[in-house]
DNA sequence: TCTGGGGTCCTAGGACCC
DNA sequence: TCTGGGGTCCTAGGACCC
């Protein structure tokens, strides 16, 4: 942390209520919670065949293990590390528990993941004290109620309460005031902006833009060109310290997700059609009993197949009406699939996709003249009812029973 | 033995309608 | 006969985020 943004409150401003609160190496901090011999040490949370790295500790990181990075490349320069499968129930968890302890101060909690939420604290300021004090009282008191740390970014606007916390970190808390918000950002690299990638971080590169302070000083119609419209209006806005300054309870049922979708990685790249149609099977079932759980219906199905060189292709196909059906996700599917013609090339991975959703309650199927009973609907919420009594291996499609997961 | 699984949003072309 | 835009939907691809 650099003299210029000490972690305390003397920079402290009344005039930014957002919160930016992201807990630090979460699933690592987690694991190692539950299994105190690991305090201290290199920690990566990930696994699996293929699997990359969800989280790592700082004694992980240190040696330049990061997320998303594949497992084996991490242990290679890790060798020492301890390797811990994820829990999703527990990280969910302790998740849940945490945007309590956020709703304690304010309703406007808005979670962006299991592990950061954004809070608009402007309610709170006459019970609890200024927004920097809000957040150093929620560090605390997350780190004696889970004993794990996070860090806290105050600002007027959640791309710089976000930028904040990230420059917080770890285990701290930094407040960028109003009229210091260009100060702090002109520095940075454009890279660390909120939705610039890899990519949009070359092309500005090659522009020439290697500060947000470059960006900010550049003809909006030349990024533009560059850029396409929107993002570099929105870069260029956030640029100069501007962007959202409202924080939205997550949207429940009144807003639907917009899509819903499952995919697998093969454990080993495969050309065999019916290891694939399995899997679309599978995965048809598996999407269909998310969206029946989620009281859902969607019309466009997408296919998703990635070849073993990684290049990744879709097909859609959109339905006259929405379902929730297995059976008629699997078979648009798979007509896509088909469709491809592929001769016995080797796939990485297989996907399936619904967008389009809306409430079940709110749709209905229009009358198929002299199409035959759609008993699979019914058939289906029979078993899910099954599964719901008996667990989910009670039953599952014909075509999958007694095969071992691809 | 590189590269998961869950999402959102944007772009661009073509179809189709007015 | 020639030549219009605007709006919406569908499809495919891609960037980005956690």
């Amino acid at each position: 942390m650099s003299r210029d943004w000490p972690n305390t409150w003397p920079n402290d401003d009344w005039r930014c209520p957002i919160l930016h609160i992201d807990m630090d190496a979460f699933y690592a901090s987690v694991a190692v919670r539950e299994r105190p011999d690991l305090q201290g040490r290199a920690v990566i949370v990930g696994g699996g065949h293929r699997g990359v790295v969800l989280s790592a500790s700082y004694a992980a990181r240190v040696h330049g293990v990061r997320s998303a990075m594949p497992v084996m490349r991490a242990r290679r320069l890790c060798p020492h590390a301890v390797l811990v499968a994820p829990d999703f129930a527990l990280f969910s968890a302790v998740s849940a528990a945490v945007m309590e302890t956020f709703r304690s101060v304010t309703p406007l909690v808005e979670a962006m993941s299991l592990d950061e939420a954004f809070l608009d604290v402007s309610g709170a300021g006459r019970r609890l004290g200024s927004p920097a004090r809000i957040g150093a009282r929620l560090r605390a008191q997350i780190a004696t109620e889970q004993q794990i740390s996070c860090s806290v970014g105050v600002a007027a606007t959640t791309d710089l309460a976000k930028l904040a916390s990230r420059r917080a970190k770890p285990d701290g808390l930094l407040v960028v005031p109003r009229d210091r918000a260009t100060a702090f950002l002109h520095p940075l690299d454009v890279g660390e902006l909120w939705g610039v990638g890899e990519v949009t971080a070359e092309q500005l590169h090659r522009l020439g833009l290697r500060t947000v302070g470059d960006l900010a000083h550049t003809p909006l119609a030349l990024l533009r060109r560059a850029l396409g419209a929107a993002t570099a209006d929105h870069l260029h806005t956030l640029s100069w310290g501007g962007g959202r300054s409202t924080v939205s309870p997550r949207r429940s049922s009144d807003e639907p997700d917009r899509s819903m979708g499952a995919d697998e990685t093969f454990s080993r790249d495969t050309d065999d059609p019916d290891v694939i149609h399995r899997e679309l099977l599978r995965l048809s079932a598996k999407l269909a009993g998310r969206l029946r759980t989620g009281a859902l219906v969607g019309r466009t199905i997408t296919l998703r197949v990635r070849f073993a060189d990684f290049t990744t292709i879709t097909r859609s196909h959109t339905l006259r009406d929405s379902t929730d059906v297995a059976v008629e996700i699997y078979a648009t599917a798979t007509r896509l699939f088909d469709a491809l013609g592929l001769q016995r090339a080797r796939l990485r991975l297989v996907g399936v996709r619904v967008e389009g959703l809306r409430t079940a309650a709110g749709s209905s199927r229009q009358l198929e003249l002299g199409a035959r009973e759609h008993g699979w609907a019914e058939a289906e919420r029979a078993v899910d009812k099954a599964v719901a009594r008996f667990g989910s291996n009670a039953i599952s499609p014909a075509a999958l029973i007694g095969v071992p997961r691809p």
